[in-house]
DNA sequence: TAACCCATGTAAACGGTTACATGATTTC
DNA sequence: GAAATCATGTAACCGTTTACATGGGTTA
């Protein structure tokens, strides 16, 4: 979890709050925490000298602390990015009951499965859409292996690819039980 | 978690070792569990009826429990299948390291995005070797809709679109990484 | 004889989610 | 006057992983 937390503050300094808003909004996609997990963590951090903070006061709100990474955490950061990974277990409930779908109801099923492939397009559409700004407003900086506009770019072209993906494995279950046979019935 | 030991068990009656080995193997490729977490997990499915066992002497191997579902616990099972899932949380470790990696070496890069995708593309081979096998033993049962072997089959090409679209992401993200710019230079 | 398989459990540690807690300011 | 936003924390709970624990039988 710590390096999501170094990973958006390599790119600029934030507050706990901010840090909360841009984990809610699922960092890449493929990460997400609550602000009870991040307060501790920033503390965490800070004592091992990965981050550290100054309080900004403020008149109309609340003062807060704005965390900064420090040349410790960049440096553990680029370390953990090229840094082997174990793979890791994926667990999908809807996987786990298209495993058990023999038993069902198929209309129910039918119903569950077009459903989630209605989620996962728009899903999918929101991502493209992002994708085409991106493109647009960014440009040249997509290309350049520095920026971190191109990393945030990657990170969404999995985000497309997990969802086209999804939508279609979606559509193929619904359209099997849409047109499948029950009971020992012969197929054709 | 309970529903996947009731998936197993709703095909045939198990031990929990048996359920073990088959939930190491990642039920339906997308959930896993060890030993530790089974065996209470049996107590607590038969504390609530889901479950039975009796005692299955073996002269050369150590007794063992086998389980068999109940009515009850078939009848929860084909609740659930069909009940509403809300979206879960993706966490994926690759994906986080790509969302910094504008930090990192771009050759330490490619090899872990080149490794990746050799990974997730011997995975996709073998998913696809067991899916012919399944298409060449199993033959019609995977067009029965109540078939177990036809639910197997659904969560297999899952795994397939999974991998495929995970093996294309990587080459994408390294090729990009090979061919691309470092620094303010411009593209092209 | 050493390693591995069968077989079943408990305990500790870890990571993440939900709930508890406070309080000022701004918007409806 | 109520609800939402900004801002930061702690505590309890829950699911998962890793380690501890035991013990007979088979294979190399």
């Amino acid at each position: 979890m710590g390096f999501a937390l170094l990973g958006l503050l390599a790119q600029e300094p934030l507050s706990g709050y901010d840090l909360k808003l841009r984990m809610e909004r699922r960092v890449g996609n493929f990460w997400s925490a609550g602000h009870s997990q991040i307060y501790p963590e920033l503390a965490r951090l800070e004592g091992e000298g990965m981050v550290e903070h100054r309080v900004v006061e403020q008149q109309d709100r609340p003062d807060k602390k704005v965390y900064t990474i420090t040349d410790t955490g960049l440096h553990e950061l680029k370390e953990w990015v090229t840094a082997p990974v174990e793979p890791g277990v994926v667990r999908d409930e809807l996987v786990l009951k298209a495993y058990s779908v023999w038993l069902a109801d198929p209309e129910k099923a039918v119903t569950l499965f077009r459903d989630q492939q209605r989620l996962h397009k728009e899903q999918l559409l929101r991502y493209e859409e992002i994708g085409a700004w991106m493109e647009e407003e960014w440009g040249e900086d997509l290309y350049r292996l520095d920026s971190p506009r191109f990393a945030i770019y990657a990170t969404l072209q999995r985000g497309i690819s997990y969802e086209r993906g999804y939508t279609e494995w979606c559509a193929w279950l619904a359209y099997r039980l849409e047109s499948g046979v029950r009971g020992g019935g012969a197929r054709a």
